[in-house]
DNA sequence: GTAGGGTTAG
């Protein structure tokens, strides 16, 4: 195709193609617009306007001096406000002796004051009016209104309304206007509502102002009546009223009704236009946002800079740079180049384009950078995930005198903690401390999202607990932060707390079922459920994933299956979790199934999807993990990180590939960590390789010398090898350490309370009726013949052969503790901090037998359900 | 007569 004209490439019906088209064709794109050039208003003659303000002083002067020296001082008042001289005026009518004072010469220096924004001045007449007894009756007191608005005293301008009672739509309007700028629009609405009661008739700037309330609090309804009413008093070709409805509808998302207000709009100015472009991409609509900037052009429409900004959005918001090149050259010809807001939204438009370097260039082209330079360019480098780079400017900018704002300190507070630099975070705080920005909601919101992800919740505690004011998302980031920093219980807690201070969204739902999932709290997670189901939160994809892996996290898979199949358009995380939560519970068949389906679904697998399927194949000790391995390194490109090694590992371990693992983990080309040679000491243990675990454990101590588990483990290989000299020696070593210990600890939840048992623990309320159930279990065991391993109880009774024997004892204590407190044939559930021992493995295998009920134990490793003297990990674990 | 509608950063 030819290149096509300026004017067919803007006005093209299917913009798509063309776009193609020009990325293809072009590079040069500022062939195809052909501005004019800009009048430029500095060059424009105002020497003629002051010659006219001279005349007309000098005629008053004329007019004061016939009147006679001997009149009062009004005249000569009056005309140094015509002269624009307040100074003069107010030196005047201050000396002035107040009974002769007129209230038309109060009204013109007020109008000068307001003109000057001058409160002092302003505040100074209205006293010299309060003292000189004159009645302020209607036009005196509206003048004392528009001063007050106009030096930015609403308050006082509103005790004064409030006063005088006027029926003057010009009067209201100030006010409801005032209100609108600073965003109390309620209060404009509210103005606007009592206006009607009044009987006063609305004008053309009071519906812009009431479309534009509306719009801003979401008001659909009665913006729409508005529609109906400015019909009916006869503003329906009013551009500017039109104008202000086509906003409202972008704003409230009903782009066809602001479409139709538009076409049928006769009197179209450039702000029509304008609010077409930033309409449109404000609703993700970039691409016809730009196709009418085109339009403009081929229709011949005069731009101003606000449509060459709005454009740029545009572009932004399409996120291709060619388009906003095109735009950049056009604006460069028709010489908006040089205006700093221009630059700012240029820069920006390239930064979201993904070009970085063309947005540097802008930003070092530009003369004088505003503080939206600098900001823009920080939130760029943040972006991309340089947050060096964005903090290094941070502090340039600094020095370069320029004082960050709010949009500032947001954008460097999320490139910390992007980077989870702490220490830079903890530098803003304090900036922001000094230059008292601590009380913003923004800036508090920002500080706790960078503490949480840079892991310190302590931190973020300390802002949350002194903000003045908390929205949904202060709380929302608080709960998030506690999950994700592995704090369930602190996440739970808040969650309780903000009950009945902020109504819960679906965020909060997000953000609160991982806790729920993390502890195998049920009862929480049915609850939050609910609250779910109550509010139609199970449309966000968010929530929907989060409920699927509290039920897979809690133990129930089948219940986790059937949401799962409910979601209708599942993404990768939805998968991830559901692969997971097969490979977890010992199903590494149906995590194949899964993962395969998820494939042919055109859902291309990451790093994280690739760990859940090699994690449900080795514990399930399917070699299938191998292909997968190496198609997530041929097919995908993908580096294996330490927990891909870990499962690979784990999985020759399982299958008895002691030696073949131990090499697999010395041609690692990462460095192992402690996890991957445990995988392979766990399996040194199961086929009780005495000699390689002792070589295992050494790298394993290095790594993790505080770590109580592997000592334990080493110490379980040697009991049941009987090497009890080992045993003796590992524990001098373990002596000599001081080691603190990780106690095991198990919890089980009936009737929605969480019942938690330590080892060796006897304070519970139940623990004589839970010892004597143990025993009786115990003999009955042994009289079946149930009874393999005895080892642990020839140990001698000291500090670390107590540990070994007792270890994981306290999830035997819930499981009894379940058999007591549950009834008959209710399924027993119990979580483990730790891993579980293989004496309380056995026990519950018997119980799930003798009582015909099912177990489901959560260690920290899987699932595992027993029924009828059997368990699904078949002995992987 | 005085005012109003669209305008860059999170």
């Amino acid at each position: 195709m030819a290149k096509s004209s300026p004017t067919l490439f803007w006005v093209s019906p299917n913009f798509y193609d063309y776009k193609r088209d020009f990325a293809k064709t072009s590079n040069d794109c500022s062939i195809f617009f052909q501005p004019s050039p800009r009048t430029n208003v500095l060059s424009s003659n105002s020497s003629s306007s002051f010659a006219l303000i001279q005349a007309s002083a000098s005629l008053a002067k004329t007019q004061t001096t016939t009147r006679g020296i001997a009149d009062n001082n009004n005249g000569e008042i009056s005309y140094f406000c015509e002269m624009g001289n307040l100074k003069n005026a107010m030196e005047l009518l201050c000396g002035s002796e107040k009974s002769e004072l007129e209230s038309r010469t109060y009204c013109s220096v007020l109008e000068l004051c307001a003109q000057r924004k001058s409160l002092r001045d302003g505040k100074r007449v209205h006293s010299v009016i309060r003292d000189s007894g004159v009645e302020v009756d209607g036009y005196l007191g509206e003048k004392l209104v528009f001063m007050y608005v106009n030096c930015g005293d609403l308050r006082e301008a509103r005790r004064i309304f409030d006063n005088i009672y006027t029926d003057r739509v010009f009067v209201w309007n100030l006010v409801i206007n005032e209100y609108a700028k600073i965003r109390n629009f309620r209060e404009s609405v509210s103005l606007f509502k009592k206006m009607q009661e009044l009987g006063i008739q609305a004008n053309s700037h009071t519906l812009s102002c009431v479309l534009k309330c509306f719009g801003a609090l979401g008001n659909l309804k009665e913006g729409e009546r508005i529609h109906a009413y400015l019909y009916k008093l006869g503003f329906g070709c009013y551009n500017t009223v039109l104008n202000s409805l086509v906003a409202f509808y972008f704003k409230s998302g009903r782009v066809e009704s602001a479409q139709k207000v538009f076409d049928e709009l006769t009197d179209r100015d450039v702000i029509s236009w304008n609010s077409m472009i930033s309409g449109y991409s404000s609703n993700g609509l970039g691409e016809k946002g730009v196709g009418i900037f085109g339009k403009m052009l081929s229709l011949g429409v005069n731009v101003d800079l606000a449509t060459i900004v709005n454009a740029l959005v545009a572009c932004a918001n399409i996120g291709t740079h060619l388009l906003g090149r095109a735009v950049h050259a056009y604006a460069i010809k028709a010489c908006f180049d040089g205006e700093i807001m221009f630059r700012n939204t240029l820069l920006d438009m390239y930064s979201k384009c993904g070009e970085l370097d063309a947005a540097v260039q802008v930003f070092e082209k530009t003369g004088e950078r505003s503080v939206v330079s600098w900001t823009s360019m920080i939130a760029g480098y943040a972006r991309e995930g340089r947050s060096n780079e964005a903090i290094r400017l941070f502090y340039e900018m600094e020095r370069n005198g320029v004082s960050p704002d709010i949009f500032t300190i947001t954008s460097i507070l999320h490139a910390c903690a992007c980077s989870g630099s702490l220490e830079d975070g903890k530098d803003v705080h304090n900036y922001i401390r000094e230059s008292g920005m601590e009380s913003n909601l923004f800036v508090c919101n920002a500080l706790m999202d960078m503490y949480s992800k840079c892991g310190s919740m302590d931190d973020a505690n300390l802002v949350f607990s002194r903000m003045p004011a908390k929205d949904i998302i202060s709380w929302n980031t608080m709960i998030g932060g506690y999950s994700k920093n592995r704090l369930p219980n602190e996440a739970l807690k808040l969650f309780a707390e903000m009950q009945g201070k902020s109504k819960a969204d679906s965020i909060t739902a997000a953000c609160i079922l991982p806790a729920c999932a993390s502890l195998a709290a049920l009862a929480k997670g049915r609850e939050i459920h609910g609250h779910v189901l109550r509010n139609g939160y199970f449309q966000d994809r968010h929530v929907a994933n989060a409920l699927v892996d509290m039920y897979v996290k809690c133990g129930l898979l089948a219940l986790a299956q059937v949401l799962f199949d409910m979601i209708p358009v599942k993404d990768l995380i939805s998968w991830t979790v559901m692969i997971a939560g097969y490979g977890m519970h010992g199903f590494g068949r149906e995590a194949i199934a899964a993962f395969d389906e998820m494939r042919h679904a055109g859902i291309e697998p990451d790093e994280v999807s690739f760990i859940s399927i090699l994690y449900a194949c080795s514990h399930s000790g399917l070699d299938e993990g191998w292909s997968f391995f190496n198609v997530m390194r041929n097919e995908y490109s993908i580096e294996p990180m330490l927990e891909h090694y870990a499962c690979m590992v784990d999985l020759l371990s399982r299958t008895g590939n002691l030696s073949k693992a131990y090499r697999f983990i010395r041609k690692m080309p990462i460095e192992p960590d402690a996890t991957i040679w445990g995988a392979l000491l766990c399996g040194c243990r199961t086929y009780h390789d005495v000699k390689l675990a002792e070589r295992v454990a050494e790298h394993v101590f290095e790594l993790e010398p505080d770590n109580t588990g592997y000592y334990v483990l080493l110490a379980n290989i040697y009991a049941e090898a009987e090497k009890w000299e080992e045993v003796r020696k590992l524990r001098e070593k373990i002596g000599r350490r001081g080691l603190k210990k990780n106690p095991g600890c198990s919890w089980i939840e009936i009737k929605g309370k969480v019942n938690i048992f330590v080892a060796g623990d006897d304070s519970q309320p139940l623990a004589k009726k839970i010892e004597s159930l143990l025993k009786r279990l115990r003999a009955k065991m042994k009289e079946e013949g149930f009874y393999p391993n005895m080892k642990y109880a020839l140990i001698n009774a000291d500090e670390m052969e107590k540990e070994v024997a007792l270890c994981g004892h306290s999830e035997k204590l819930a499981m009894a503790f379940g058999m007591l407190s549950l009834p008959p044939g209710k399924t027993i559930r119990v979580t483990k901090n730790l891993r579980v021992c293989g004496d309380c493995h056995e026990t519950a295998k018997f119980i799930s037998k003798m009582s015909s009920r099912e177990i489901v134990l959560r260690d920290s490793n899987r699932f595992h359900h027993f029924k009828d003297g059997h368990c699904s990990c078949r002995g992987f674990w």
